[in-house]
DNA sequence: ATCATTCTGTGCGATATACGAACAAATGTC
DNA sequence: GACATTTGTTCGTATATCGCACAGAATGAT
C-alpha cells in the first residue's frame, strides 16, 4: 500500500471513538487528546465531526457517544456469515445444556464474544458480542491459542499482560504453551475459576470443512453447579455435536 | 461549527463502515463506491486504511469486516451508564417473567437495542445490543415514540417506511398517533404480532429521577405462551416493578 | 482576590487528501 | 476470440486537514 492510500484523518477518528472505552464516563477534548495522544486541535475537530453526525453528544463540554455508534459494530454482526450461522447452534446448545453459551474469535491478545445466549447471568462482568477477555485465561482463548503454532502462540503471549485474575490463573509462559498443546491433543479446553472465581468453562474449537478453527464456542457454569472435573463429561458430548453440525455448515 | 472543524475523511470512513450492513457478504471497492455514493478512488482508500488497522481483512479483491470493529459499539455500552446500569435489572426481570427482557432507545425512526436478557430465542430474528427495529411497529418504539410531543412523533412517522410486517402491523398515521395517546396515558404499549407472527410485547418507559423517558424496557413472548390480552396482567407489574427500581438509579 | 494551571478555540503555514479523469486490468457478452 | 463494460489503480492539482503557537476562558489552589 502506497502512502498516499492511507487516510490518516480517518484512522485518527477510529482512535478517537476507542479512546471511550477507556473511560466510564463522558470524555472533554483534553482528556480525548490524552487517551489518544493525539494532539487536542485534531481530537476537537474528530469529536465535532461525531457529533455532528449524530455519532456522539456534545454539551459544549463533554462528549459522550450516542447508540448510533452501535451501527458499526452490527455493521459485522450481520454482515458476517461466522456469528449469523453460530447463533441459532448456539441457542440449540444452551438450551440443552441449561447453561450459557457462547462463541467467539480470536482479536490480537484478546478474545471477541461475536455471540451468546445465555440462560441466566453467572458471572459478575457482563459480556456482550464485542466484550473482549483476555485469551490467555479463557477457555475459549485456550483453544484458539491451541489452534496456533506455538511459534504464534508464544508470540501473542509475549504481548498479553499476563496478571492474574484469581488465585487459580495460569500465567507461567512454560505452564500455558504445554497447555496449549494438551487442548490440541484431546480437543477442548477446560477452565478451572482462572477467570472468576465460582465459574468453569468447557470449550472446543469451530472449524469450517477443511478443518480450519475459525472460532471457539464454550459452555461456562457456576463451580456449585458443575465443577471443572464434571464439566467434559457433561457438556462435552454437547458441545462436539455443536461443532459437528457447524463443521457441515461452515463455507 | 467552523466549516473546518469537520473531518471529512472520517465521516466518509463511517460511512463506508456502514455500508457493511446493507450487504450480507464482502464489498467490492466498486460496490461500497455504489452504496455509499462516494468515489470509487475514496472508498479505496477509506478500505485500504481499514485494512491497515485490522478493522478489516482484504484479499486484494473483497474487503470483509473483522471482529475489531466491535471495539467501536463496545466502547458505547462499555462507556455509557445506560446500558451497564440497565442489565441487571433486565436479567432479574427476564429470570422472574421466564421471558426475554430487552431495553433499548431512539435512534431516528428505529429503536435500537442497548441491553437484552434473552430466556430463550423466540422470535427468527436475532436481537443483541445495536440490533434495530422500526420504531412505529415495536412495543418499544411505542412507548419511546408516546414521550415525545405529537409534532416530533409526526415528524418521525414522517421519515419512516411504514411498511406492514405482518397483515396487524398497524400503518395508518391517525391511528398511530392515537395509540401513543393511548400508551402515553395508560403508561404501556402491548404489541399483538405486528412485527412478527406469532410475537407478543409489552413495553414500559424508563424514565429518570427527574421523570425524562430516557429508554425503554420490554417483555416479548409467544402468543401461544402469552396472547396480547394477557400480557399487561402477567407483566406489566413486573415491568412497573423494574421501572420504578431503575428510577432511583437512573441520575 | 490573585496567581498558576489547564482547557478550549482559532489562525496559519506546511502537508496530506479528494476529486475527476485517464489508464490498465479484469470480467462479461455475443 | 473480439468487443463492450465494469472495476481497480494512478496522477495532477485544487482543496482540506494537521500540528503548532497563541489568546482568552475556566478552574483550582493558596
Amino acid at each position: 500500500m502506497r502512502e498516499t492510500d492511507f487516510v490518516s484523518g480517518f484512522a485518527r477518528g477510529l482512535k478517537v471513538i476507542e479512546a471511550f472505552e477507556e473511560t466510564r464516563q463522558r470524555l472533554s477534548i483534553a482528556e480525548a487528546a490524552k487517551l489518544t495522544g493525539l494532539d487536542r486541535a485534531t481530537v476537537r475537530r474528530s469529536l465535532l465531526t461525531l457529533a455532528e453526525l449524530g455519532y456522539a453528544d456534545y454539551d459544549g463540554k463533554f462528549f459522550a457517544l450516542t447508540p448510533k455508534i452501535l451501527r458499526l459494530g452490527h455493521a459485522y454482526l450481520s454482515a458476517t456469515p461466522l456469528p449469523v450461522l453460530i447463533q441459532p447452534h448456539l441457542d440449540q446448545l444452551s438450551e440443552k445444556a441449561g447453561q450459557s453459551a457462547s462463541a467467539s474469535v480470536l482479536d490480537g491478545t484478546e478474545i471477541v464474544y461475536i455471540a451468546r445466549a445465555s440462560q441466566r447471568r453467572v458471572m459478575s462482568i457482563n459480556l456482550t458480542p464485542g466484550s473482549r477477555l483476555p485469551a490467555f485465561c479463557a477457555s475459549m482463548g485456550r483453544v484458539l491459542l491451541a489452534a496456533l503454532t506455538e511459534t504464534e502462540a508464544r508470540s501473542i503471549l509475549a504481548r498479553t499482560d499476563l496478571k492474574p485474575n484469581t488465585p487459580n490463573t495460569k500465567t507461567d509462559v512454560e505452564e500455558l504453551v504445554s497447555e496449549f498443546r494438551r487442548v490440541r491433543e484431546q480437543g477442548y479446553a477446560v477452565i478451572d475459576q482462572e477467570l472468576e472465581i465460582g465459574l468453569c468453562s468447557i470449550a472446543v474449537p469451530v472449524e469450517n470443512d477443511r478443518g480450519q478453527t475459525v472460532a471457539a464456542i464454550n459452555i461456562g457454569a457456576p463451580v456449585a453447579h458443575a465443577p471443572a472435573a464434571d464439566m467434559p463429561v457433561r457438556y462435552l458430548p454437547l458441545l462436539k455435536e455443536t461443532q459437528k453440525a457447524l463443521r457441515l455448515v461452515l463455507r
